[in-house]
DNA sequence: CGACTTTGACCGGCGC
DNA sequence: GCGCCGGTCAAAGTCG
């Protein structure tokens, strides 16, 4: 379960159908990379032909207006640090694609690919590869989390049970790394967020999310449609800071992800719920 | 001076 | 075998 929290939070359990279309679509809402399936060496310049990927979808249009360094500027900061290796034209696409690695540790293997989806130039589609090998890390992007300054120094992960039916699970150490759990067994989605509004408070992030986030994300590719057993809705939170950063290409700005299970019968009672007044726009 | 981006070259996988 | 393509390397330049 941690393995949300050790790796990516944006990332959803979307594999790379090119890549490994024999687990399409049946994936457990787990973080971990599903097999990497290499053929022997670690080097990931030679695995590129089974390497399973994990796909985030993101709008950019409320950052378009917002750049600040021109196409290819600021890495996403999605509070990994990362390091640009590489750019690349991508055949089909009018839109190069950029490649970044985890510098927050030396030999780090985690990578990610960003660049605009070429169906919907107004999304960007980052794919995750490989796992951080690494807690956590005190990096430099970490100055755009002025409040986790102080307390950065390591990563830790924590579960918080609030309700019966709803966990939160936090890495403690960045409020980016919050996930939520919620099985929606409740139908009162007001005090069930209410619980997870506390639990989030005592975590340290959620009362500052709430009361400046102006921009509100909705993974389109979580959205649209259901992903089964685990259905999973992604929503991306951002300052207005977070914004300029995001301002470039795949920029991810600090979010939540509300993972949802079982709760497809009730779908249309449910999808008021889905996107929570906590996040932001509603409230 | 260290960390970063840029960018052309290089390499391996894959299809023909 | 050859060429295309995606992914990575590494040198050079930039930035704070």
């Amino acid at each position: 379960m941690d393995s949300i929290i050790n790796n990516n939070p944006f990332v959803n359990e979307q594999e790379d159908n090119e890549n490994s279309p024999e687990n399409s679509g049946d994936s457990p809402p787990s973080g971990t990379f599903n097999d990497v399936k290499m053929s022997s060496s670690t080097s990931p310049k030679r695995s590129k032909r089974a390497i399973q990927k994990r796909v985030v979808s993101v709008p950019i249009r409320d950052v378009e207006g917002s750049r600040l360094k021109g196409e290819m500027g600021a890495p996403p900061s999605d509070s990994w640090a990362w390091r640009k290796y590489g750019q690349k034209p991508i055949k089909g696409s009018p839109y190069p694609r950029g490649y970044y690695r985890c510098s927050s540790s030396k030999g780090c293997p985690a990578r990610k690919q960003v660049e605009r989806s070429r169906v919907d130039p107004t999304m960007l589609v980052v794919t995750y590869s490989y796992e951080h090998t690494h807690p956590w890390p005190a990096t430099r992007n970490n100055h755009h989390h002025r409040h986790h300054a102080a307390t950065s120094a390591t990563a830790t992960t924590t579960t918080v049970e609030t309700a019966a039916d709803t966990t939160i699970v936090s890495n403690s150490d960045d409020h980016a790394m919050t996930a939520v759990f919620a099985k929606q067994l409740e139908p009162d989605p007001d005090e069930k967020f209410a619980d997870l509004r506390i639990a989030a408070e005592e975590l340290g992030w959620f009362s500052e999310l709430e009361s400046t986030s102006s921009t509100m994300l909705e993974s389109p590719i979580l959205a649209a449609d259901g992903l089964g057993d685990a259905e999973v809705a992604m929503i991306f939170s951002m300052r207005e800071d977070d914004e300029s950063l995001f301002a470039d290409l795949g920029e991810l700005p600090e979010c939540s992800v509300v993972f949802r299970r079982g709760v497809l019968e009730r779908e249309d009672e449910r999808r008021q719920c889905r996107l929570t007044p906590w996040c932001g726009t509603t409230g």
